[in-house]
DNA sequence: ATCATATTGGCACTCGGGGCCAAAAAGCAA
DNA sequence: TTGCTTTTTGGCCCCGAGTGCCAATATGAT
């Protein structure tokens, strides 16, 4: 605690995460996301370049928000799975509500990732947000079998989670046939099918 | 075809990848990555900074050398990995025989990996070259199965391979007790244990 | 009005990267 | 030897991301 709402000394902010990204993301549609300047988003928006530095450790980070609050739900969402569940089906749930969405934020969401999987210098920083995403999936494995977070099943089903995931993003931004629900279970069950019989 | 060997008109390089590469990882190790500039390279190397550009196309490409001939190599493996073997077998085969190396080279390799794990800018990169990666295993099964390279199995098991792959090197980075080959073993075995079978 | 507090944003700098082009260094022909 | 062609080199100059520094600004509190 805590900075009462109403009250806080200082100068007010002038802007907001949401409000960066926002303006951004109007640039990146219409031009690209190279072809934006920061000086292009600072001018657009009425305040200085260095501002957004303060909201943002770097230009790569603007289109993911603010991605760590929504790893700490993603936590929440694996730490309430169900223990009676075999541990694949339950961090399979957990991810499976994690991209759950709102019809009126999906299309939103999947600009976004369409514009993250489509543009390579971006997708070279977003792997820095897998390697935490998977982090969150390796904490939860080895604290549920009892063994450290770098064990060697932990790191595995991570990384393995992560692969699914991302397969699943692939096929759902390629084609407009499946939901991220179905394209999530998709991968799932191809995994399986590739490595039985 | 071909350059003459001996003959060829022009200016003859000043340098070379291999050249660049190692002087690059002596300050690398020396300074870490990110501390080392262009310029630092270019001056212990007596050439021109803009004359690494024209064999590297960024400083990140440097520690992965001449990744694009080694995916050569890979694909080779893989088109030539016995068909009686379930998919999954051939394919792991596949990965063993790519990440075999020579006693005398190993240590080199180990370094080389351990840099690129150890150093966040350079992960993030690494990430197009995963992608490339994975695209020869995606275009391998693709083309056993007679469906497209964007279909949902090859684009699937092209993630998990990653996976797999990223899972074994970070392991045998971490430790010391297994081997690569070792660790590759492993994050397969581990994975369809714990896909349960 | 003054003080404490917190944000803003301008300035100057470093570094990676790329376009452009003259200089350098080779082979070849006369 | 003297040019001519070919290829690489590397200097010059620019752009954009990112950072340290610090004065200016805008609030609440006394």
């Amino acid at each position: 605690m805590s900075q009462t709402l109403e009250t806080r000394q200082g100068r007010p902010p002038i802007t907001s995460h949401a409000a960066i990204e926002g303006a951004a993301f109007q640039l990146f549609d219409a031009r690209g996301f190279d072809a934006t300047t920061l000086d292009d988003i600072a001018v657009h928006m009425g305040i200085g370049r260095r501002t957004i530095f303060r909201y943002f450790p770097s230009k790569f980070d603007i289109p993911w928000g603010q991605f760590d609050k929504n790893l700490e739900i993603f936590r929440e969402r694996l730490n309430s799975a169900p223990l009676d569940l075999p541990m694949w089906e339950g961090i399979h749930q957990a991810v499976l509500d994690f991209n759950n969405f709102d019809e009126n934020v999906l299309e939103q969401h999947r600009q976004r990732m369409r514009l993250i999987f489509e543009t390579p210098s971006l997708q070279a920083h977003s792997f820095l947000m897998y390697q935490r995403w998977r982090g969150v999936i390796a904490e939860y494995v080895a604290q549920r079998i009892g063994q450290s977070r770098g064990a060697a099943l932990p790191i595995t089903v991570g990384h393995a989670s992560l692969g699914l995931a991302l397969a699943a993003y692939d096929i759902w931004l390629s084609t407009e046939e499946w939901s991220l629900h179905e394209a999530l279970d998709s991968s799932l069950s191809n995994l399986r099918q590739y490595l039985g019989r």
